[in-house]
DNA sequence: CGTACATCTTGACAATGACTAGATTGCGCT
DNA sequence: AGCGCAATCTAGTCATTGTCAAGATGTACG
């Protein structure tokens, strides 16, 4: 432990994130307040404020790291299906991040650092998918709805009862499956 | 137009959920304030409260109404793939019921309206994927998170860039057809 | 040793959600 | 027709929050 009581704190940045990220997970960023955030790190209530300047500020710094993360994860993948995989590993892992990189009304739409990380982590996203769809965007736009619709149903519950104590990554693994062996059903209807 | 000025309002409860519907699909359900819905519609501060008890209350309402209105646009579905754009397109059409169907931390989580509403409209998701799938569990989370994922993607516009001018209802359906294609591809890796 | 800077505190203000008590309207009942 | 009663709305209040401005405190660097 780092003394606890360095007075300007240590690393009260980091304090807050960490609470911020406690708080999102067990309740949404809604329920997020900054002035709860500062008497959980001990410090006055305005102090938040010269980190990230105002909540949006905190969300957005937040985001970023998100992004950061999500690159390197998918980074590891070795295969279409192992990035779906990664992608649903983060989502689980680091719920909080997640949740909030996909609320724009909550972030500064143009700080350049969430740009930036947000484009490198879609070029990763695009390069991984690239070579197995003859219509590149297309491709993408399947493999990341896949991923992300299971990662946000599983996020907010929705596959509970029909995951039935199932593991998530394999059901999603399971449901890749299906998918691409489903072609020899009509299921164009 | 109903006289606007009726005193007791002629039906403040629907002119409250109608504003509410424009300021949550504009800014999303965090900017949404009771205090302001009651400044639209011309009456006290207070008045939302009696129809609705509270914020949790009114979101909850619109919640019911949206399984309602998702339901009946998905009995209209006649194959496995129009289910799915039934469902991008009814996201796409009430984004702001959509976006607080998915919110669980918003609601009123044992409302027995919201249960039932809830309930019904998975029914009616389920007997239609049943018969595509061996493992109708799987079938089930696989369609969904397709098409939730791609109607999440969509009102988020991550998926602006990607579909560069085309329209969604039509894109959706190229990225179905490429998903039960790729069978061929070695997309295990 | 002292000056400049980052960090944190204190105080204030407007806005909000929620609660209580009271006013007004309209409907059913006799 | 008239009375009472419940539904609907108003007015006032309180705690909480985000944000801003000014000032205090500790730190680093010359």
């Amino acid at each position: 432990m780092t003394t606890e009581r360095a007075y300007h704190h240590g690393d009260l940045r980091r304090a807050i994130l960490a609470a911020a990220l406690d708080v999102i997970a067990a309740e949404g960023p809604t329920a997020l307040s900054l002035r709860d955030l500062a008497r959980r790190a001990g410090v006055s209530h305005a102090a938040p404020a010269h980190h990230f300047k105002d909540r949006a500020g905190l969300l957005t710094a937040i985001a970023v790291e998100g992004y950061g993360l999500l690159a390197a994860t998918l980074q590891k993948a070795e295969s279409l299906r192992d990035l779906g995989l990664q992608y649903v590993r983060f989502a689980a892992a680091h719920p909080a991040h997640f949740q909030v990189m996909f609320r724009p009304e909550l972030l500064r739409p143009d700080d350049p650092e969430l740009l930036a990380a947000r484009e490198r982590t879609r070029n990763q996203l695009h390069t991984a998918v690239e070579g197995y769809s003859d219509d590149p965007a297309i491709g993408v736009m399947a493999a990341w709805s896949m991923a992300h619709g299971f990662a946000t149903l599983l996020l907010s519950h929705n596959l509970d009862g029909l995951l039935d104590g199932r593991d998530p990554e394999e059901a999603f693994l399971s449901l890749t499956n299906e998918m691409f062996q489903s072609a020899k059903n009509p299921a164009t209807g």
